[in-house]
DNA sequence: TGTCGCTTTACAGAAATCTGTAAGGATATA
DNA sequence: TATATCCTTACAGATTTCTGTAAAGCGACA
């Protein structure tokens, strides 16, 4: 098992539950805690510089700001940066986050090895999940394995979520098409844009621009 | 001190550790706990059958769903329910949930004594809050208290919030204003409901309804 | 070379949005 | 009663949205 790991997570009393699980249920010697992700970083780099490094982080995604300044605010940013210096370090994403594309997102983007939703079962799952990446698997969150909710999602490509923010951020769809030739973006004819645009209209079930940005700001995809 | 108290949370580990400061922190000799709505309020009526009633709920606001039916899904109806039977308990609400309007809504409609965002002080501030309650004050987190975010808030009204919902639905000004002429709420001119949804433009400096929406969405107000 | 299929683009028209101005109605005050 | 103010409504016009059809571009392949 794990011998050595990382806990970032900023909810303190969640926090103080996940180590007391780490120690008692999983049986890990060494545990540390940080609750800003900057103090994570740092005790991950001091660890990795002294020869002793961490073999798991196990992370929330959101950090409430407060008064101290932070160069990195979410977990992700935490994910990125320890994985510069450690590429095979194994990272748990540990947060309320439920929503199928986000947590996809982390898979695909970020090459996480495991996902727990804090819920009911947190502590089973979370059991679960550290015992799997130890054996080398990846561990989806119930939420992505069940077929119910997995297969009824919308692809996007680059393109179309450019379009969704935009559109997002009130801008009309010739002033969609100049940036897009600006950052020589193809297609960028206000016609390809309709299109797109029409397209998402169908995949979602939107009336119009304001419903299909309602819908996916609700998903979660903005 | 209170020495009756139910804590209302389906998040295992943060359930745990609220406990734990009731009883180690605050002092409190009678604590019980639940996992859903459903389970609280239960306990609660048996509580108040008996004529040994609890003297404070401590309530998260949403509860995952899982494969138990509910009645119960949030702690807002929790709240509703039980106040229905014992109308002078106190609540206090414990969530994520760290937006102004949101919050607000909660003392304003429903009366709550106080609420705690979870985060860093989390500790601190629930036995704050919990000694405050006590004392029969309203203890208002620190995002309400604090100045800087608490003034520059829009006041919508009930129209206002009945054309965000719309129009975040899709429906065009013309259906809108039908709809409004059934429910024989006014104005409901189509000039009317333009003049208003301007205001919003300007209120929150958007371009269009569509960013409108994106805007209010991100706020939490839908 | 030709043609099939796909994507991109051009264009056009009906509907909806957005922004003005101005008129009508209700209320309060002198 | 007269006047001022505020809210509601009517209307108009420029712009944008949305939905079609049709043409042009391009790679695959015989």
């Amino acid at each position: 098992m794990f011998t050595k790991v990382l806990v970032a997570e900023d909810y303190e009393i969640a926090n103080q539950g996940i180590i007391k699980v780490l120690k008692d249920t999983v049986g890990i010697p060494q545990i540390e805690e940080a609750k800003y992700c900057d103090d994570a970083y740092l005790k991950f780099r001091k660890a990795h510089q002294d020869m002793a490094p961490f073999e798991l982080l196990i992370t929330d995604l959101s950090f409430k700001e407060d008064h101290k300044v932070q160069t990195r605010t979410s977990g992700i940013e935490l994910i990125r940066d320890i994985r510069n210096i450690q590429a095979d370090i194994k990272v748990i994403v540990y947060s309320q986050e439920d929503r199928p594309d986000k947590i996809n997102m982390l898979f695909d983007k970020y090459n996480i090895n495991g996902y727990v939703c804090k819920g009911q079962d947190a502590i089973k799952e979370l059991t679960n999940c550290i015992d799997g990446v130890y054996q080398e698997k990846t561990m989806l969150p119930k939420v992505l394995t069940d077929s119910s909710t997995a297969n009824q999602m919308v692809l996007l490509d680059d393109l179309d979520m450019i379009l969704l923010e935009e559109l997002a951020k009130g801008f009309t769809k010739k002033e969609i098409r100049l940036k897009l030739k600006e950052q020589k973006i193809t297609p960028n004819s206000e016609s390809s844009i309709d299109k797109k645009v029409s397209k998402l209209f169908d995949d979602f079930k939107a009336k119009n621009t304001t419903h299909l940005v309602a819908i996916v700001k609700d998903l979660g995809l903005l």
